[in-house]
DNA sequence: CGATTGCGTCAGTCATCACTAACGTTAGCG
DNA sequence: CGCTAACGTTAGTGATGACTGACGCAATCG
């Protein structure tokens, strides 16, 4: 089983997103502009934390590609961006799927214990 | 729209599982105990790092629900816990689909450009 | 019984990160 | 032009966390 640098950017995307996730106002900032698009001033309002850090946490989602940016005037307006979750939800299924698998495997191997061995899958 | 203790715990739970996967070493050590159960030592020797390291994000993740833990002797089994990852599949998507849902509300009001206001949707 | 194997836990170190205050920048108004 | 509004950016600080070495503890072997 190689990895190829498909795989890497893969990962490298999917780590971005994560640690951009793992962040409990981030997440939250998400979920606001998810609902609908929303200026930095107005995102901002919503938390008790300093317009500058509410930037940064915006600039950390939009470098993860979950927002995109638009500016109109002197604002700038901000959305979620779908497709950015797409490389996660691909992750979490194939663990859920082979997680599932194993588990199966296992609990019949418990069921007929057969000494089936399991003979070094990787 | 109110946000009740159930949702709280939810959120719990998301934030862990997911400050646990934000973590790439962890999500290596998942993907290997998704495939088959592991000992603790089995899992160590797979990376460079001590097994001191090791041992404490097999904590991690036994505390973020996404592995368990079953002894053998003096051994300890460890495999990945699919249902562990159910809050976080829910969690993306729920944003994925509001996020899409956004994206084609937009779309159509910029392409009717019928003034529609969207009147504060919360 | 003592020795070894297979682990987890504790204490300490270094890097990362979320945050704030101050400053820089661009767009509109008089 | 100057002035303000709405932002992003930079420098610095405190807390979190990933890591290592030393130690502790249960299970097995002689």
């Amino acid at each position: 089983m190689e990895r190829g640098p498909r795989d890497d950017r893969a990962e490298a995307a999917t780590d971005e997103a994560l640690r951009a996730l793992a962040e409990p106002r981030r997440r939250a900032i998400l979920r606001l502009v998810a609902r609908r698009e929303l200026a930095a001033g107005e995102i901002a309002a919503e938390f008790e934390v300093t317009r500058t850090a509410v930037s940064q946490h915006l600039t950390v989602l939009k470098t993860a590609g979950l927002i995109t940016e638009r500016r109109e005037g002197t604002r700038r307006l901000y959305r979620a961006r779908p497709e950015g979750l797409d490389g996660l939800r691909q992750f979490l299924d194939d663990m859920w799927a082979s997680s599932l698998d194993t588990a199966r495997r296992l609990a019949e191997a418990e069921r007929g214990l057969t000494g089936d061995g399991l003979p070094a899958t990787g």
